[in-house]
DNA sequence: ATTGTCAATATTTTCGAAAATCTCTTTTTG
DNA sequence: CAAAAAGAGATTTTCGAAAATATTGACAAT
């Protein structure tokens, strides 16, 4: 025999996404983070050439580690590659923040309905502690509205809280995809701060959606977290003529 | 002005992914391509090691292009990444082949009703052109259950008609993961060939679905897709110990 | 016998330069 | 003068070798 065949040791589920908090090994894992985070907090233009050179001094990396990070970044769609033409920012359009959001609607109303069957006390608790950390954050940024750092805080500790919801059901793919979505949605609701009122309102209706699965009552659940989206879409939408104005005028 | 900053020319949605029939321009991007084929079709054992020596002579490219490819297929989940020790072809499991399942049922019905709220005509024709293409291929494959040529191109035709299903919803994002997930579905189906009893007999299936769909009937065209995927999947399970068997008894 | 250490080997990862492709300007042609 | 062609320059893509990291097997110690 030649070589017994080695497999993998991680069990199973999309990609290689070293699990969020995993400090990759690599660098070009590491720097498919760190341009993954820089994307998402607009260090890059929307839309902005992403040159090999230029990018090769910013993250101090040869070229190889570098090109195989933004192919996984542009996997996941915040980087849109095109053959012998070079890789780009995703630009940002207000049709895909509605599609993001709409798909996201109807992935976190299933994943709640799932997670509502069968979460076990574990999710319960979980959630919990998320809402509370969530809650905190929200009284801190109406404090400071100005301070980017605890609307920072407030922005991951409001994901953990949309995944806390979420875990429950048991379904890597589906947390995989809310991953992905929500990068890109984090993405969005940045680039909506410089124009928006700092308002954090939305911390009752996160009360009410975790009381609803706590109860386990799937309808409420469900239809809470549905209006919930859509609220937010709604007033994300408002802005959209106030933001084009703005940045017309700025370009 | 120094350089007037080139912007990407497509015009958004999620990834790379050129438009799954495009041929890509370059080397990574058409081994990708052939790789993503190669798994699906099983032409390696699941949880099989990839190793570059032997990936560079089977696809004659060298290892820069080759890694690149891998990236790209690994942030699909179709092989699986680990730091410093490689990368595998994704294993082949139950749980997730019925989570990949599940996660279709909920995105299809979710789509279907939103392509039949919104569907345009053009919609309406590409799917009942779909559905005859289906057809026939269902009947090939009858005459000659052996042949799996003919078995692959009922497959082709499947995934078109799913995907003409959910085509009319608009959503980018949603058909983005559509393709993702059926890749994997198709690879699980693929592996059940080699078991299963070769009959292809849900075009009945297909078609109340379709009728539903044209009807404009909401209700009827989401509970029937979902019951046409339940009905597959507890197909499926039912070949799992026979399978278990089969390979426990290779191995 | 089992465990631990170390060196040797195999493999992945990264770098730097060559090759291929695209972009932009200039020149030629109708 | 417009449009096509050609050439120079910039950028991406690919290759081949060097560096870094893992794995294997031998040998020593408990």
């Amino acid at each position: 025999m030649k070589t017994e065949p080695r497999t993998a040791t991680r069990k199973w589920g999309p990609g290689l996404h070293p699990a969020r908090d995993e400090t990759p090994k690599t660098l070009a894992g590491r720097v498919a983070q760190q341009l993954r985070r820089d994307i998402i907090r607009h260090r890059f233009e929307p839309g902005e050439r992403l040159q090999f050179e230029k990018l090769s001094k910013v993250y101090a990396v040869g070229t190889s580690p570098l090109r195989e990070a933004l192919f996984q970044v542009a996997a996941q769609g915040l980087v849109v590659a095109e053959d012998h033409k070079g890789f780009f920012v995703a630009p940002i359009q207000f049709d895909e923040m509605l599609d993001v959001s709409n798909l996201r609607a109807n992935l976190e109303t299933y994943a709640i309905r799932g997670a509502i069957r069968e979460g076990r006390e574990e999710w319960e608790v979980d959630l919990i502690a998320a809402f509370h950390r969530l809650k905190r954050a929200g009284l801190a940024v109406a404090e400071d509205q100005e301070d980017d750092d605890l609307r920072t805080e407030w922005e991951d500790r409001h994901r953990a809280f949309h995944y806390a919801l979420c875990k429950g059901c048991g379904s890597p793919w589906l947390l995989h995809f809310f991953d992905e979505l929500y990068d890109h949605m984090e993405r969005y609701r940045r680039y909506f701060w410089k124009y928006a009122e700092r308002a954090v309102a939305a911390d009752s209706e996160h009360e009410a959606i975790m009381k609803a699965a706590l109860d386990r009552d799937e309808e409420s659940a469900a239809s809470l977290l549905q209006a919930h989206f859509e609220k937010q879409a709604r007033l994300t939408m408002n802005l959209r003529k106030r933001v084009e104005k703005a940045t017309v005028a700025a370009g």
